[in-house]
DNA sequence: AGCATTTACTTGACACATAAAATATTTACA
DNA sequence: TGTAAATATTTTATGTGTCAAGTAAATGCT
């Protein structure tokens, strides 16, 4: 288990206890998602499709793009391009809201759902075997911690 | 400080508690990048970008871009382009290797170290601002619990 | 009603991530 | 020595992130 300083073969201690935590955060998620990334491409798709995947199976109906980008912290033109090439593959289904013309509800498509349960599994597998070394006990604080280190960002 | 199943409007539970976690890291490296990235923008310059110079400051001494590139998690070809522009903006220089002529070396210059140094309070500022509210334990128990997180992905 | 403002989304320009293929140089070995 | 394999970097193509500016529809105010 190397340290950050080891791994970034840093030869100055951190200057402070709150930079040390910073990068640490950074890092692992940098891990992780790379992990990610590479298992989600055996389904031939990407990590932020993923995720909207995800949101709209989670949210049950269909939604707005705005509402959508926020759920995902994700810019609204970013979106855009999400939804072409999600549409483009048959997972989304796209169309103006009656009561609002402006509005584009997202729909996710019977496709979109089979693929969303044929990673459920292996993606499962994946998080056991990414965290399995960490105790229940661990797992918690992970998530109190990950949640206060995040309270200042709104 | 809300949790995660509040952000993200999720109305089912969690699966699984590696779950959680590995949401919860991946937010939160969401969140604080947002912050960093708009500190950064002040300076005219990108994360990936300030990242480069900083290993470069820490190096010491010219890096080969591959060196350079595993220091950060970046694939190789991502590197050239960052380079460019960092080269572009006079913060890098670029040479090749004489005993390797594959090998190209990089090396920051007067003025990237000058930007460093003119970021490193705001940057210290902001870590505290954004980090503050955590105790010298939970500081601790977070680099332990990243630094364990990350075991398994080399 | 009429017109400015706000809202929801799209478009365009650029930075950076990925993988795969190309180029140039060095090394290893028959 | 000569040639194949390995290594370091660049190029190309595609996806996604950012901001800024544009379009279209709804709202608010007089």
């Amino acid at each position: 288990m190397p340290s950050l300083k080891e791994e970034i073969k840093q030869t100055a201690d951190f200057k402070n206890p709150h930079e040390e935590v910073l990068l640490n955060i950074l890092r692992t998620n940098d891990r992780l998602q790379i992990r990610l990334t590479r298992l989600l491409r055996d389904y031939d798709i990407t990590e932020p499709q993923y995720n909207v995947l995800r949101v709209l199976r989670g949210a049950k109906c269909p939604l707005p793009c705005l509402e959508v980008g926020s759920r995902l912290l994700t810019v609204v033109p970013a979106i855009t391009g999400l939804l072409d090439r999600l549409a483009a593959a048959g997972f989304v289904m796209r169309r103006r809201s009656d009561t609002d013309r402006r509005v584009v509800l997202v729909e996710i498509t019977e496709s979109g759902l089979r693929l969303l349960k044929e990673i459920d599994r292996p993606l499962a597998k994946f998080q056991k075997d990414v965290l399995g070394q960490m105790s229940a006990k661990e797992l918690k604080d992970t998530v109190r911690l990950m949640t206060k280190a995040r309270a200042r960002c709104t």
